[in-house]
DNA sequence: ACGATGGATAGGCATAGCCTATGGAGCTCC
DNA sequence: GGAGCTCCATAGGCTATGCCTATCCATCGT
């Protein structure tokens, strides 16, 4: 049983005529008929009487035109349903994002797309990048936002932001006048640095060893605000990316002007993974400058 | 869009993957890649994310999943329920009847019937014979019990039995006790004869034409037992078919022994109409002996 | 690095649906 | 009542399309 057999189907029942249903369907007279004796041939049973002038609907054929009717317009539902969402901006989106950008960054772009497009549904997942690429393998996360690079092919990346990285001092240490500073002048300092894992943690570090510092750690947290408390209180100092300055603290914050010391935040999603009109909406809208 | 592009499409869905339902499918997997593709186009957007390993919907792809199963179940229903009703015995059965059979024999089969197969609805149109032909024609009536034989090829007639004609006659009547007659012995009786239309008032004339019979029609009716009630008291006599004999009432019936004297009854079906099982059952159980 | 797995691509083939021409039955009109 | 028309069925040829095998390419696991 095949759809055009339906269509021709029906169209017979509606004009009552197999020569006016052929011109209706756009095909010839016989190729129309063919089609009805196959569908009548598989279902075993006439669908119309033949009746010289007229042709009229067997019993079987008037139980079987709503059904057949049923199939065609479950069909125009389906495809109807695909070509309008698939212009439709709006569903669910998961957006993953490392800790250390997700409080700064995260709320001001959501707000403003979803000003823009209020159909959009967004979930927020924070978590670690090894965690993030993981859930984004698995089609739990359609985009996450971290700090580049990363490893692995099956993941397409695009860098959003590049920032500069500040030494978060107290108020009255020696060098918080200063307007930019050289990781090597905190040579002596005890320091206050991210817990493992999370990846400003590793660019901290690496910055550390391009300037041959190998700084002693006294506390680690798991964000930077309980970093900067301690910071305000005359522990030591730490570094910060620029986005984590908070101006009103007990900190002050002078810019690391080595080389390369810099963080990248950039936008990772899934290689080969079809993105929504919502995905593409929001990844052009991060990327919108 | 066809069938069986949806059919595969739904075997990817469920299985994960275009290998295992190429063979689910009993296909060859290149087949299978054709036709997703082909609808994915025609379509407008992907269903499935390749993923190296792992296939997976699209969200385009879980939005159009459920549709698509909609159309197949439908298809199900619409095969399974023309081919589960092409072998019932049951719906209605229109029959139609003419006025001098109906009330006679009609019940007693209608009754036996219906106690065999009681999922058929009987409705009963009583008319005379060109007015059941007209109905059979535009299949308002399916089948039409009347006398034979009659005109018009389109009809597919069977007769039913052939019944003797009698005389009707008043109790105390000259010839009441004779076993049987000529019509000539009638030559000088008033007759009562049904009304014209009624195609038993043709065979009843057409029997005295033979007979070089003029009857003198004193009294017309529509029915029988008006007729009879006539004679019964006296008024002329009638000539009535066997199953009109009304053994209790005031008349003496005497057979006509004429040659040809007979009236044949028999069905009538629309030649070249489809008829249900239900129909077929209901002209068997009438042919019977 | 290698083979195994899984999907896409290429090219050939056969079927199936479409076409035109024609047949045959029924209806209309002169 | 016969000629012509209408309408569905049949016949025969053509083309498109869906299926096949062989192969390619990327990924994944050993």
């Amino acid at each position: 049983m095949e759809l055009h057999q339906l269509r021709y189907f029906c169209a017979v029942a509606e004009t009552g005529s197999f020569s006016r249903a052929a011109e209706q369907s756009h095909v010839a007279q016989p190729s129309l008929s063919q089609q009805i004796i196959k569908l009548e041939e598989e279902l075993g049973a006439r669908l119309f009487d033949r009746l010289g002038r007229s042709v009229r609907l067997t019993e079987l054929g008037k139980i079987f035109l709503p059904r057949a009717r049923a199939v065609l317009r479950e069909l125009e539902a389906a495809k109807g349903d695909v070509v309008e969402r698939k212009d439709f901006v709006g569903g669910p989106v998961t957006v993953g994002v490392i800790p250390t950008v997700g409080p700064y960054f995260l709320p001001r772009v959501l707000t403003s797309f979803s000003r823009k497009f209020p159909q959009v549904r967004f979930t927020v997942v924070e978590e670690i990048t090894p965690v993030l690429l993981d859930r984004l393998r698995a089609g739990a996360i359609d985009v996450a936002i971290l700090a580049l690079p990363i490893r692995g092919h099956e993941f397409e990346t695009k860098p959003l932001l590049t920032e500069r990285l500040f030494a978060a001092l107290p108020k009255n240490h020696r060098l918080a006048k200063r307007t930019a500073l050289s990781l090597r002048d905190l040579r002596s300092e005890p320091f206050l640095l991210l817990r493992d894992g999370h990846c400003f943690r590793d660019t901290a570090v690496a910055a550390c060893d391009r300037a041959r510092l190998h700084p002693q750690v006294i506390f680690e947290s798991g964000q930077f605000s309980s970093l900067l408390s301690m910071v305000g209180a005359g522990m030591g100092v730490s570094i910060v990316p620029e986005m984590a300055v908070e101006r009103k603290s007990q900190c002050r914050y002078v810019h690391i002007a080595d080389e390369q010391a810099t963080r990248t935040i950039g936008t990772v999603v899934l290689r080969g993974r079809s993105l929504t009109r919502a995905h593409q909406a929001f990844l052009s809208h991060l990327h919108r400058d």
